[in-house]
DNA sequence: AATGTGAGCAACCGCAGGCTG
DNA sequence: ACAGCCTGCGGTTGCTCACAT
């Protein structure tokens, strides 16, 4: 296969755009849109490859990017969707609205990365939560009620069982009157990759704030009906949902948030 | 004031993969 | 099936600016 000559040999600009050329590009895509990025230029008078106009277009211009510093929340999000994803930038900044792959990138190499490396997670991290193998409802039932009467959980003021049964799923979740079991549901979604856009639209600040999980737990369940998670291929994942049980010591090891 | 240095970020480069004729 | 075109992605570069010396 042939490669199309650099933008140098063919006499093209490189490097910072000029507020002249921004102009022209934000006119022409305004008035004909993007169809055929190669074609660009030529037809809007810019002496750029297509290339560099589609770039200038998609990391700076678009109206549909949120310009301005990343909020703790957003750099956050970018943090876990990176264990979860990796460096695949176009993944990550595709659960972030208004946010670029390349901004994503950048942040990444500027910030988040030393701040990792300031991190130390907590010692035996992978033992968060206990597989319960076998006869599910009795072992979560036992390990509900060890839970509740362990004397030495003062962090959890109050707590209660939330259970949703139907013919095909069972969950069973204690309930804090803090946030603390908020943090581990949250990682428990997130440890399922296929459950990204599902937790996207039930996980709201709203859940989070009136700690209200009986009603998350409900909508998540009336979720996992719609989305046919029950044949083949997820069945795994499924069980490995549904036989996670969050543990008593770990919750203690939770930060205040 | 001049120079050095490092961080931040916009832009480039090369490649892969999808699409089309 | 194949070649060429186009787009999108991730890694990298290099410019700019702020701060230190």
């Amino acid at each position: 296969m042939v490669r199309a000559p650099c933008c140098e040999k063919m006499g093209l600009k490189k490097g910072p755009w000029s507020p002249e050329e921004d102009e022209i590009l934000i006119s022409y895509i305004q008035r004909n849109g993007h169809g055929n990025w190669r074609a660009l230029p030529k037809q809007a008078g810019l002496l750029r490859c297509g290339k560099s106009c589609r770039l200038r277009w998609m990391n700076y211009l678009s109206p549909d990017i949120k310009r301005g510093n990343f909020t703790k929340e957003e750099e956050d999000t970018i943090i876990h969707l990176h264990e979860k994803f990796g460096n695949r930038w176009s993944a990550i900044a595709s659960r972030l609205p208004g946010r670029t792959d390349n901004e994503i990138k950048n942040i990444w190499h500027t910030h988040l990365k030393k701040r990792l490396k300031n991190y130390q997670p907590p010692q035996n991290s992978k033992g968060h939560y206990k597989k319960i193998n076998s006869d599910f409802s009795t072992s979560i039932q036992h390990e509900i009620n060890s839970f509740v009467h362990t004397p030495n959980s003062p962090q959890i003021s109050t707590t209660e069982i939330s259970t949703v049964t139907d013919d095909s799923l069972s969950v069973i979740i204690p309930v804090t009157t803090d946030n603390r079991i908020m943090i581990k549901l949250e990682e428990i979604m997130d440890s399922l990759e296929y459950f990204t856009e599902m937790q996207e639209s039930l996980w709201t600040d709203e859940f989070a704030m009136n700690n209200d999980i009986s009603n998350f737990v409900t909508m998540a369940s009336e979720e996992f009906q719609s989305l046919d998670m029950f044949n083949t291929t997820m069945e795994d994942d499924m069980d490995f949902l549904f036989n996670f049980f969050i543990r008593t010591e770990d919750l203690q090891e939770l930060p205040e948030l």
